[in-house]
DNA sequence: CTGAAAGCGCTTACAG
DNA sequence: CTGAAAGCGCTTACAG
């Protein structure tokens, strides 16, 4: 900018040197209180601001965690899955109470995100958000490990896993909900999402899914199961192949609110009634799941703790404080596609 | 971080001097390409990255944008008008695309903004999203003129204001979802949404409205408008207070679409039915649109042509080239709530 | 093509 | 309570 002001014009003014500035200005106790009123006068008339570089570079830190987030596939345009943008927001905000500036990086999962953001002292640590293939992203966590990296991850809370992660029960969760439909009568029930180990959260949803069934004495039946990556599309084909089988269903848990929205979209088409013929499920609980019509039941996660949770234990962890992963429970909300309220 | 690599550290290892690191790296032509590709093996294997404090610190800039996200009244939790996390999105991508990192905060309108980032030389520039309430505003953007800080404002367009903004036509906009409510047969239209000088973009969709109105001939009746900010509760609002007073109306045309959707819940609890008794258009596009029932008719802004647009326009302006404010078209989506398909 | 020198604007021991 | 000095890790004239 065009000659912005430095300690050094303050400390001129002042009649002071400028490490004296810089002192009075951090609010340091080992400085005369009327020197210091002169000096924020000064710097405050000026407009004058502490140089971030300047400072960051001297104490090697940067007060910036940097936010990667990646989805695979790549979506299309700026649609970005509103559950993130939840997370999105709560994290912003966990952070700016912090003091700390949140550094935002939408990443393909095939770029090299690894390094960048604290190899370079642009951040302090990392938090990992997105659903992505993990048996892909788990080299890549293992090599943060590796570096010393600080970050913490979303997703699923597994033993094997490098690093430190935050993640809802899902594994609860899918239980949780699964067992409200068999409450509601409902017998075959079809689980729509992805339950191999390149998506450990859907695979504990299925996980939870598979336990309630068993509780109850039924069969999983592995036809009842689809794959599905989370988008509408991913859950709309899944249903017209389930219907183009033959399979029948009279309930659908759907690993994430968008796969259900998608399957809800088929189902429409395909002249099936929700919830009388078929009842429906999803996870997430996006703001869209209270406004489309039925209203979508789901599990819901807490982003705001979430986010909270995340960024406190980045923190903890960059002030070289113990940490650990940590499990949130998930918790069911019951609306019309499963035949409530 | 645990003893990071420096330059310092390959030129020793290179048998080299620092500045010839420095070179080699940022891939200068006046270094002997053998002595390069030694360097840069070295700081591979180092997994060296060049220190943005230091290297912005003597550059005096950044490579950094602030995105300033700032709403009024404060949304309650996370929940983030989708318009401008669509936004967003476009935002961080041609960010990325320029090489540019994004920087983002959210704000709330009553915390001083206008300074801390570009004066403390975090960014090079700022964008301003988000409506809120435009006067207040102002005086900030004055601020920010006069102490020649670089930034862009997602907005309305008009000729009194400072700085540079990047907006939807939203005269036309609003002009053209009213032409298309009086084709399908609507002769009493509301609009709900403030129409004053606080929100000039939806005093600007109103005019719109007005115009299509009296090109058809027809009066505009004060009382068909009710001031509305941007939330569904709002909306929700507005329209009971149309009932109560029993102000009669086929049709209601919502400066925002989530108004829209609060307005559409209210018909819906008072057994009105859209589009048959009450037709009603929006204005975003928003995903959700899409996916309520009945689909929400709008106007489209292109978020995407608006987040390049922003992007480019900053960056030109941090280069020094002459700027200026500029209106995109906006688009009609037409669904089923004002009768369409 | 390469090196020695200076300096970006701070913060932090070290003296006093 | 305050100042003189050093140094964070780069980049960029300036010489050669």
């Amino acid at each position: 900018m065009k000659g912005k002001a430095t300690s050094l014009d303050i400390a001129h003014l002042a009649g002071v040197s400028q490490p004296t500035v810089s002192r009075a200005l951090r609010g340091s106790p080992m400085v005369n209180e009327e020197t210091r009123k002169r000096i924020q006068a000064i710097a405050a008339e000026l407009n004058y601001k502490v140089d971030k570089n300047a400072s960051n570079l001297r104490r090697q830190h940067s007060g910036t965690i940097a936010l990667l987030f990646f989805e695979d596939p790549t979506p299309d345009d700026s649609q970005i899955n509103p559950f993130f943008l939840s997370m999105l927001g709560s994290i912003t905000r966990a952070c700016a109470l912090q003091g700390y500036d949140l550094l935002i990086s939408f990443q393909q999962l095939s770029t090299n995100w690894q390094a960048d953001y604290e190899d370079s002292n642009k951040a302090d640590g990392l938090i990992l958000l997105g659903y992505g293939d993990y048996l892909e992203a788990q080299q890549r966590l293992q090599k943060l490990v590796r570096q010393g990296t600080h970050f913490v991850r979303w997703g699923a809370v597994l033993p094997d896993q490098p690093g430190v992660s935050i993640g809802c029960d899902n594994r609860q969760g899918g239980a949780d909900i699964t067992r409200h439909l068999l409450e509601q009568g409902r017998r075959r029930i079809a689980f729509i999402g992805d339950a191999s180990n390149h998506y450990p959260e859907f695979l504990e949803r299925y996980r939870g899914y598979g336990q309630a069934l068993q509780e109850a004495g039924m069969q999983i039946d592995p036809r009842l199961q689809v794959d599905a990556i989370t988008t509408e599309q991913a859950g709309y084909d899944a249903v017209l192949h389930l219907l183009d089988q033959q399979i029948t269903f009279d309930a659908l848990f759907a690993a994430s609110d968008l796969i259900a929205i998608g399957a809800m979209k088929a189902l429409h088409e395909r002249g099936l009634v929700v919830p009388q013929q078929v009842a429906v499920a999803g996870f997430d609980d996006i703001p869209m799941a209270g406004f489309i019509s039925p209203g979508l039941s789901t599990v819901q996660q807490d982003t705001k703790l979430a986010g909270t949770m995340l960024v406190e234990t980045l923190l903890r962890q960059i002030n070289g404080e113990p940490v650990e992963s940590r499990v949130l429970p998930a918790r069911l909300v019951l609306r019309r596609s499963t035949g409530m309220a």
